[in-house]
DNA sequence: GCTCGATCATACTCATGAGTAGATATTCTA
DNA sequence: TAGAATATCTACTCATGAGTATGATCGAGC
């Protein structure tokens, strides 16, 4: 669509060369084009995406609507772009936790709490809430492939866990489902109760999940051999 | 707004007497006016409310959208409607499971095994989408006050569960959300996935909140005795 | 000072969808 | 069978919001 920028190098002057003065004028720009997104991020977070308007945006950035379309090609981008910018540290948690040489469980944790942070952060509610039903077909699949890549991330993460003894057998489907669904639920009480802050939060639901809600005694957690959380009965 | 209904009885008639041929009517209308909450419910699920016009309501009950208004006030209260059928299982849960004289976590786990099954069912997607930012500010009032008595329920059983020693010390507030999120958060891909039934999952789900991820030895769970001060040193 | 491109505003178009006014059809009762 | 409810349709109004055509402005380089 926007072509404009598609021959970055003006043919003739030397290619490798001087960022030329346009590395700053495109800073500036992608300064910009940030601000609207994070704009639009907030918008959408309180009101919705059907319910905000591009105008909405517009004002909060105190421009006009027109500039908005200067930055973003259309309202379903600009959710897009919300999306990425709230996916990307989940994606990144993975990475980081890849090769690091902790028991599956582990891992597991330090991802879980990576995604509920990122689930209460600005683009939280975006990439939680970016729906196919709101979206073109095209768009729809492309968000569909990224939040299945982080599901069977979780999967396979469980799987392991399974493996090396340090997670209780289970479906991993389902657990999954479940843990994701917790920590995405996040998104939509969090606006509201800013008591805690999503690193507790994140903390605080690994926690829980961890544990579970049946009592458990003391003696027996000691058998498993890698584990340093203890339990105590206190008579 | 409509009033023809605003005198039931036509001034000089025996007043208590007959039920009189109106029963019938009445009976008539409301089956209909329940087939159109089914059919908005339905189209809310697949669509989203936003995406969801009136007219496609009505197209999907071969008739026009005047007559969808002829039984509903207006798409507002569309959603109110199958959110009330949506939640109204789960408030008898609440009901139903109070006076059993189980302990609170079995108590508790009765409760989000319906509370799983109505997620899933075909009101559910409204039932867990009714946002306030759709909705006008004495709607939304309503709705969160709704929501509200199944959240605090639910952190009351667990707070029972703590006292009667059933249940693992926890935070109830913290845990009641992870519980109601991750089972809420089956509306969003039940859809895409019946590979399980509503009950199955909500089955499941339970098995992983009571046992956590935690691996435990096969020989502990029968010793959980009735009641007993357990202190936990986390971390 | 002039030109050119980047940036932004004014003032539109156009489609969609909620909700309604005012017929018309249907059914039940007297 | 007249007439009164009841039920449904045709044909609108009206507001909103996405997206655009077009022109003004501003700053950098010559």
């Amino acid at each position: 669509m926007n072509s404009r920028r598609a021959s970055p190098q003006p043919a003739g002057k030397s290619p490798a060369a001087s960022p030329s003065p346009w590395r700053a004028r495109r800073r500036d720009r992608e300064v910009k084009r940030e601000a609207v997104i994070r704009a639009a991020a907030h918008a959408f977070n309180r009101k919705g995406y059907h319910n905000t308007s591009l105008n909405d945006i517009a004002a909060a950035l105190e421009v006009t609507k027109p500039t908005v379309y200067y930055y973003v090609t259309n309202k379903e981008h600009l959710l897009f772009q919300c999306f990425l910018a709230g996916i990307e540290p989940i994606r990144a948690a993975f990475r980081e936790v890849k090769d690091l040489g902790l028991p599956a469980r582990a891992r597991l944790n330090a991802v879980l709490r990576h995604y509920g942070e990122a689930v209460a952060s600005e683009f939280g509610w975006c990439m939680v809430r970016a729906e196919d039903q709101d979206l073109s077909p095209a768009m729809s699949r492309h968000i569909k492939a990224l939040k299945s890549e982080i599901d069977q991330g979780i999967r396979r993460l469980i799987r392991e866990g399974v493996q090396d003894g340090s997670i209780e057998p289970c479906d991993p489907k389902m657990t999954a489902f479940a843990l994701a669904g917790a920590l995405n639920w996040i998104a939509h009480w969090y606006r509201v109760d800013q008591s805690l802050t999503p690193a507790e939060i994140a903390a605080a639901f690994v926690a829980i999940f961890e544990g579970g809600l049946r009592p458990r005694s003391a003696a027996q957690v000691a058998l498993r051999a890698p584990l340093k959380r203890r339990v105590r009965i206190a008579r």
